[in-house]
DNA sequence: GAGATTAGTTTTGTCATAGAAATAACCCGA
DNA sequence: TCGGGTTATTTCTATGACAAAACTAATCTC
């Protein structure tokens, strides 16, 4: 299994910018790109035609609206030139997407983990990818994303969920499958995803925050992801949010561990409903009214609410994305959030938009397959 | 009084991101900026040449640095071949001063307010202005930080420390002047000049926490400087810290402006000794082991610690600076600052360089004149 | 003093770009 | 229906910024 793809641009500048423009803007006429990139409309001629004609760009329908003067000419990519599968690795099992050049997904698999050993997770991740592979012509770029420390080179320093440490994932990805590999942060992974054709699409300054097993965490500024060695670590997991609130294994009172997680908010409704109840149906019961549901999941939407205030004071963001598998709280405790978000807010500074995304599992994988559309089509830094 | 000083580059372009590297990089031989830049050597030569002749740039002592080879010469701007005038306006005075291109002060004044009437504070700046360009054969720019929101456009939209609202403070100054100015949040120009010339010059990620009448807070990432529309009003101002310490005049308990600010830890002490002491003499009290004093101090510097670790958990800095009038509080009450900070921070986590400022008050003015030596120097964003 | 090494200059050819003018394709009102 | 206004795109050409390569300069090492 070769990589067959053609490269992303013939050569390197203005071309790169051109294609880069039209993946991330969608549509987007001639003139448009030109003031865009400051560069003359003749200029954008010489440009494009060499895309269109390698079969990476398309002019879509014509833009007749309304206005005078000749109608533009949009030109998008074709999403299905090219292929990439997107990969979250978990404790228990992979979860794999492939998609197009915009990270829709096409196919999904997922497959349950034999042990953690990385021989056996390697061996799973390549069968997975085989068999989304199958469904096309050439796979240009696979990415993984993994909760943990890792290097720039793909290397899992630390995944606690795994007992990893100091795994070349990405080159024994490579090795195993022959498709280029990328492997990230799973939230930087997210994140990049959002920033490039998700919710916060196009925006210059966003937060995003993931509810699930754990609380997420991505910052984008001044148009990039705000990345470090530390991204990983999960930082805001002992945010302090209610000096009245239960205690987290680490010994914090009240952090965000604590009454945000999944985990957190079952055991709180379990503990005072006096039997087992699942996320779901603690989000059902809080919905209909339940006291004790209701309860708990205002205190936790309050505390959220406190959270993102601390991000939007800090960040000052234009938005912030909500996503993750828990993302149902934000809905039923709308109004908590609000509140809690309220207290430490100045009442002067603007609003700030919350989005929520579905929730669904797949989003990992994108975020995932973001990795590797980047890394095929952003000019190498060196 | 006119704008007499030449432009900065003839032209555009690749000359700009020459003079820009050696204006901020410090002396540099034309072979690291040709790195830097990805220039071939034979630009360089094209390039700096007539930066050279024009008198901006000029070859400072050979660096014979023990290596092999012919020894760098390396270029460097003449700081006195402009000057720059940046202004710190207060409720009751005005503070400036006269600086070189690279924010290095020259000699300073400052003038009481007679009244907060826009007319009165005009002519306080216009008087400074004009005695300390008497210095100097002409000023290319002026700056001015004020507190408070602002448009892009030099218009104070609120100063509450002024009464002031919708003033177009810029072209006001402009008009009495003949100086071009730019007036901005004093925040963003402190946060500038630690990122041009401070003590994160370089840093592409650092954040920035002033202690005083007030808390103040700036932000850069991903090499620029983080602000919106909301920058001035003061968001970490009111952050809870403690949930058992002392109300603000907002009603919240234990937030940074109850805790941190100079009025609080005068006041604590005061109260705490049945008499009425000063800032400086509160500290001089904790440093010299007074037991309310320490307390009061500690408590502060708990606080702030904790305001460290948050802005270090969702900001992921490279070092954060500390400066404003109260910055001895860091130095007096270093051990609390340390366990407040560790207190809401993942122990994995790096340790994050705390730098310290001299807490002089022409540091407000080195800032506002680095936006001004940034309108001359960077090339016009449209 | 020869060779290695790094810095900077000179020279030359290429190619990307802007600029201008032409063409295309629409709207609108007469 | 036709011509004028308007905007998009193309064609053509001249400029000039750039890289590449060869060269000079100035040091260190052996």
């Amino acid at each position: 299994m070769r990589n067959t793809t053609p490269p992303w641009v013939p050569d390197a500048g203005a071309s790169q910018a051109v294609a880069l423009e039209v993946l991330l803007r969608g549509p987007i006429s001639r003139s448009d790109i030109a003031r865009r990139l400051q560069l003359s409309p003749g200029s954008l001629t010489r440009l494009s035609t060499p895309l269109i004609e390698s079969g990476l760009l398309v002019e879509v329908g014509e833009r007749g609206d309304g206005r005078a003067g000749r109608p533009s000419r949009p030109l998008d990519v074709v999403p299905s030139s090219r292929h990439f599968i997107g990969m979250k690795l978990m404790g228990d099992q992979v979860l794999g997407a492939l998609t197009d050049l915009r990270a829709d997904v096409i196919a999904s698999e997922s497959a349950a983990l034999e042990s953690q050993h990385p021989d056996d997770v390697v061996a799973t991740i390549a069968a997975i990818a085989a068999r989304l592979a199958a469904r096309v012509p050439a796979v240009t770029a696979l990415g993984i994303g993994v909760g943990g420390l890792l290097d720039d080179h793909g290397t899992v320093l630390s995944a606690p969920f795994l007992e990893w440490e100091d795994v070349p994932l990405a080159s024994l990805v490579e090795t195993a499958t022959g498709i280029p590999t990328v492997v990230s942060n799973d939230l930087v992974a997210f994140t990049e995803y959002e920033h490039w054709f998700g919710a916060a699409r196009e925006l210059d300054r966003f937060a995003v925050i993931t509810l699930g097993a754990g609380i997420g965490y991505g910052l984008v500024a001044n148009g990039a992801v705000v990345a470090s060695p530390d991204s990983g670590i999960g930082l805001v997991g002992h945010w302090p949010l209610d000096p009245y609130g239960p205690v987290c294994p680490s010994g914090h009172r009240g952090c965000a561990r604590s009454i945000l997680t999944q985990a957190a908010i079952v055991g709180a409704v379990s503990t005072a409903l006096g039997r087992a109840v699942g996320y779901e149906e603690a989000l059902d019961l809080a919905a209909a009214g339940e006291a004790a549901a209701r309860r708990v999941v205002d205190d936790a939407g309050r505390g959220l609410g406190r959270l993102l205030a601390a991000v939007a004071n800090l960040t000052v963001p234009e938005m912030i994305v909500l996503g993750g598998e828990g993302v149902r709280l934000v809905e039923i405790a709308r109004d908590a959030v609000r509140e809690g978000m309220a207290l430490d807010r100045d009442p002067r500074a603007r609003d700030i938009p919350l989005v929520t995304t579905t929730g669904d599992n797949t989003e990992w994988c994108r975020g995932a397959a973001v990795l590797a559309i980047q890394a095929y089509v952003l000019p190498a830094a060196r």
